[in-house]
DNA sequence: CCCACTGTACCGCGATTGTCGAACAAAGGG
DNA sequence: CCCTTTGTTCGACAATCGCGGTACAGTGGG
C-alpha cells in the first residue's frame, strides 16, 4: 500500500487550513509535533477512542493536504508531520497554528490569560 | 441590525482555520488586509460576481469565527479584519496565512519559486 | 414620499463532511 | 500455518456546506 502525497509545490494553504480546521486533525498535528514515532493506533489512543475507519478518513485528509507523511512499515503506518515542507512553503504558519492550539486549550481549561 | 461578534477570548483557532480554509473567504481576507474601507459589494466585485446571499453566508462565517468585524454604517456594512485580536491571540498566524496565500497565487500563475 | 440601493432572511438544492460498522487485506508471531 | 494485529475499503447515514433565487428591510437621495 503506497500512499499518494502531494509534492511540496502542490501543497495549497487553503487545503492545509481546512485540514487543520477540525478538532481531531488539529489534535493529531499536535501529537505528531510532540515528537516520537507514531503509528495510527498510538495517535488514536491519545485522542480517545474513535473508530479506526474514522481515523483512516482523517489520515487521508491530512495526507492529501500535505500536512503529514504516512509511510507503511511492517504492518503499521508511521505518521510524521511534514514540517520541513510546510515551513518552506509557509514560514511560521505551523508554529503559529500549533502554539495557537495550545493557547486555546489553556483558555478552555479555565486558565485566565495573562 | 446589530451583528454578534465573538469576544477576543472566545475566538478559537479551529474556527479561524476552517473559516479561512475556503478560497472565497481567504480571498476576502486578502482584500480586507490590502487596506481601505470596504463594504460588501466592493469586496464582492473584487472577487468576481457571486450572489449576494452567498456572500452574506460567508460574512457570517467570517464574523462568527472572529476573523472580521462587520459594522452597519448607513445603508452599507463596513468590513474590517480583526487583525489586533487575531494577532493578540495567535501571533504570526494571520501574516503567515496571508503571505502563504500570496505565495500560492504566485505559484499558480506559473511563476517558479526562487 | 417614493424609489433605488445595499444587504439580510429564508428556502431549497446538490455535494461534501464526519462518523460508524462490517468486511477485507497484509504482515508477523506463536 | 493459523491467528492476531493493524489499518484500509466500502457502504450507510445525518449534518453541514456552498451556492443561488426570491422576498423582504432599512437607508438615503431625488
Amino acid at each position: 500500500m503506497a500512499f499518494r502525497h502531494p509534492d511540496r509545490d502542490q501543497i495549497r494553504i487553503e487545503d492545509v487550513l481546512s485540514a487543520l480546521g477540525n478538532g481531531v486533525r488539529l489534535a493529531v498535528a499536535r501529537v505528531l509535533d510532540a515528537g516520537g514515532e507514531h503509528n495510527c493506533t498510538s495517535v488514536l489512543n491519545t485522542l480517545g477512542i474513535t473508530a479506526k475507519s474514522t481515523m483512516t478518513h482523517h489520515w487521508r485528509v491530512l495526507r492529501d493536504s500535505g500536512v503529514i507523511w504516512q509511510r507503511p512499515s511492517g504492518r503499521e503506518n508511521l505518521l510524521v508531520l511534514r514540517r520541513e515542507d510546510l515551513d518552506a512553503r509557509y514560514p511560521g504558519l505551523l508554529d503559529a497554528i500549533l502554539s495557537g492550539a495550545r493557547a486555546d486549550e489553556a483558555l478552555e481549561h479555565g486558565d485566565r490569560p495573562a
